[in-house]
RNA sequence: GGGCAGUUACCCAAGUGGCCAAAGGGGACUGACUGUAAAUCAGUUGGCAGACGCCUUCGGAGGUUCGAAUCCUUCACUGCCCA
């Protein structure tokens, strides 16, 4: 259960025992857990912290389980407020479809295709009557979701908390049931969706209610908060692999525990090392957060990309040399310095560039280009700041 | 449905007729230092010109005024209290 995190240890006792009791009854009735885990299609595009759930789910496939990826076609139209301190932007049936053909190809990064099912949560969720939502509502009062942290939040601060978005639990809550799964995948912000709601749900129609694996929350690239795209402090399953090191290794120390412990693959004995030597000092902090990182590219882009990832990365940053690969702009007679920051597109408008010049962010050739109006010296590598390069013909 | 308060730049938030492109904080960006880390320090953070200056922006629309984020009308949205 490496990454759990109840923040309870007599829940996770409880979820402990309950998971081996279940394990043994499957296996008398001679079939595989179902397991499942649910994903809001409110982004196109996948990031690192979407892929712990998954990480899991991965694991129960390699022990023969039987997974589900369901897609949350139809809980997206509200969007879970779980991790949020505001109401979330209404997803249409349009984009949630355009959102969710994408997703497939990327979590196959991490699943196994063959044992995966796929299914979208409107399947049984569009078809409820108001009579039945009443049912499922009835097994809940306002003060337990008031009582919520991020409800409650909202609440003193007197913002707005709609009545739909109470539904989301109990939307997620009879997922499970319709899946009669056995266990169910999430986050530390899932834990009330999961562990009270669709228990309860379960529970009040009849199934045995199925057992939580709360994951840990992978920390952005700020090390401090949750990693979100909307926060931009994402790291994107489809980012290149040099991005994608390069990301991994701007992640503050604090936290390469978490993503050893929830991205990569590696086992519980050999992160204990790993920790121990760090503490020590027998490794120093860059190497190791380089070892993560060469691994975590590694589980997306194969080991050979990992390992060009990071030829490119000392290259460019240790040894403060160029990247091989950069985007090019064709010099055209009578450009100006500025004219050719703005068409290469290295800056938003004229006023950037004359700030970047300024503070003596611009260099060609490394040469800090000191004159905005000036017109552009000659051919070269056009750098702003540490990491936008073009090269300019 | 009634009363009161509110809506300011990426976010939070100050500003109640000219000195407001709008304080402060966060974030972001640049530079120094570094391990492209963190922390720290210095700076920048609407656009066009870059010397003066001009233009767009303070929920939407309209109005008063030489002049409006600030006053008035109206519309939309939110919170609180009452029903």
């Amino acid at each position: 259960m490496q990454g759990t995190e109840y923040g309870d240890e007599e829940l996770k006792q409880t979820m402990a025992r309950e998971l081996k009791e279940r394990l043994l009854e499957a296996e008398k009735e001679g079939r595989p857990l179902r397991v499942y885990c649910g994903f809001d299609p409110r982004t196109s595009d996948l990031h690192l912290g979407h892929s712990v759930p998954m990480r899991k789910l991965r694991q129960f496939q390699e022990l023969g389980h039987e997974v589900t990826f369901v897609v949350g076609s139809f809980t997206s139209l509200i969007g879970d407020p779980s991790d949020k301190d505001k109401l979330r932007p209404r997803l249409t049936a349009d984009e949630v479809r355009h959102n969710a053909a994408t997703y497939a190809e990327q979590a196959y990064k991490i699943l196994d295709r063959e044992k995966t099912r796929i299914r979208f949560n409107s399947e049984w969720l569009a078809g409820l009557s108001f009579e039945e939502l009443i049912n499922l509502a009835s097994n809940f009062t306002l003060q337990q979701f008031i009582t919520r942290d991020n409800f409650r939040k909202r609440w003193e601060n007197g913002d707005p908390i709609y009545l739909h978005e109470t539904f989301y639990s109990i939307m997620q809550g009879y997922d499970a049931h319709a899946l009669q799964t056995d266990v169910q995948v999430g986050g530390t912000d899932q834990l009330f969706n999961i562990v009270t709601a669709a228990r309860k749900i379960m529970t009040f129609l009849g199934d045995k209610p199925n057992i939580a694996i709360i994951l840990g929350i992978l920390p952005g690239t700020d090390g401090e908060v949750k990693m979100s795209k909307s926060l931009g402090n994402h790291i994107p399953l489809l980012s290149t692999p040099e991005d994608m090191y390069g990301k991994v290794m701007s992640v503050p120390d604090k936290a390469m525990g978490a993503y050893m412990r929830l991205v990569t693959r590696w086992t519980p004995d050999r992160i204990a090392a790993l920790e121990a030597d760090l503490r020590s000092g027998a490794v120093h902090p860059r190497d190791a957060k380089m070892e993560i990182a060469r691994e975590i590219v590694s589980i997306f882009h194969g080991e050979e990309s990992a390992l060009a990832a990071e030829e490119a990365f000392k290259k460019v940053f240790q040894q403060r040399d160029l990247p091989d690969v950069m985007a090019e702009y064709g010099l055209q007679p009578g450009q100006t310095v500025l004219d050719v920051l703005l068409a290469a597109g290295l800056v938003a408008s004229k006023s950037e560039g004359r700030r970047m010049i300024e503070q003596k962010g611009v260099r060609l050739d490394g040469t800090v280009l000191e004159r905005a109006d000036a017109a552009f010296p000659h051919p070269g590598v056009l750098q702003v700041g540490k990491r936008r390069f073009v090269r300019v013909k």
